[in-house]
DNA sequence: GTGGTCTAGACCACA
DNA sequence: GTGGTCTAGACCACG
């Protein structure tokens, strides 16, 4: 599915978090689709336990999936988007980060611009917004 | 010059980072421009001098900046962009965890393309890359 | 009778025991009304048989059903309500808990007061405390 | 400030975030007050950092505290309660709970707002929304 | 079998 | 000093 660098500066838990998030996305993991269970994907990443729980706690905070009682966790079925004011701060925030890190770097606007459409085709596909929600 | 935000998730060192680099992008400090010393600008912000020292020390590391001894800090006359390869790793991998979180914010592609266009005219001003590095 | 949220937090057991109790008092179910078979409620709720049997063997404890062997599970034509010291904590507490988080939602006193007399109607009809275990 | 009751079943990380909100509730805790660390309320409490960091990363969620990096973890100056739709399903559904589990104590209606009449005032003091936020 | 909670003890980044 | 992350290993409620 994807693969955690326990050397990186991002936690294990927000790899994995980010990791299930880009699955989703590609249409690897649909929705209603179980996940690995907490063991069996803290066995698969070499991690403990309680770091997938993490994980997956955040994930469901997010809606992004949902635990059965008993049964595991799932691709939520129902996600939808809300646009939260604090988020899209920090979304701003992170992205003005980045350009201003892409500056120095001696990246143009035009290069960052086509880093993103390549990114957005291997995340979504070749169409813009194919298998987005709306 | 900018404003530190001490409830703010990212660290106070890499804020003064960021507000700095940003004030040399917009021009307000101009290369040769003498920054604040490492007690005033820790006056300025109301933090701790070992914090600012940290952001210097990260700035110079960067050659952005560099101090003259027993002169003070200065904004370098000749940065030169290098392109380092693990840098450009890590900004696509930056890009691609804030384009998940964007979607899952039900942010589409061409809603973050005109956020970059107008995070680029604040900080460039109206042409496409004018004003770089001259 | 009554729907399960398989998503909630609150145990499927726990939901049964609700839904009966609620059918209770709202009379959909009668003193000496016999209950679906473990096995039917099972099937009807799409559950695990022994979700139900817990749910029940709960309710029996509470004297709120009972069952005759061989010939099924019963609402108990004789329920009278004890007051248990250590129920009667728990229930504050509960209580107690509830207030805190709706004061952290922005909702006063009033409005609880207003919440609790719609649910109230919503389970014993319109006049206060009428149709009670008469 | 608050007592834990390991025997409890409920989780001792929210009795931690149910005594804490108490303590602002009641005005023992300030707004801009500084909380114990979270060794230190480990210690006091007999537990485990662990368990009190999880605590006050709920806290922190619900913009209850506010941790200054480096500094300790001090309660909000600024909390706004903001009505979410999936919290106030899920009070209603607690009240219901709550007043179906009175109801098969024999606890009346009248008695019920008795009780939390005393709640009340055990919490804000005399006066009906005395230190309330508006 | 599932996830949730808790402990003990470790290391690290930040101010 | 602060909180944040991670590990190892344990117990429990639920279905």
């Amino acid at each position: 599915m994807f693969n955690i660098d326990a050397r990186s500066s991002t936690p294990i838990y927000e790899q994995i978090i980010q990791g299930i998030k880009e699955c989703i996305i590609k249409g690897i993991l649909q929705p209603g689709d179980k996940l690995p269970s907490v063991r069996d994907l803290a066995l698969m990443l070499t991690t403990n336990p309680n770091t997938v729980s993490k994980a997956y706690s955040c994930l469901e905070r997010l809606k992004i999936i949902e635990t059965l009682r008993g049964r595991g966790t799932f691709v939520s079925t129902n996600y939808k988007p809300r646009l939260e004011e604090d988020k899209m701060t920090k979304l701003k925030d992170d992205l003005k980060k980045l350009l201003l890190d892409a500056h120095y770097l001696g990246i143009k606007k035009r290069d960052i611009k086509k880093i993103m459409d390549e990114l957005y085709t291997e995340l979504l596909g070749e169409s813009e917004g194919g298998n987005e929600y709306e």
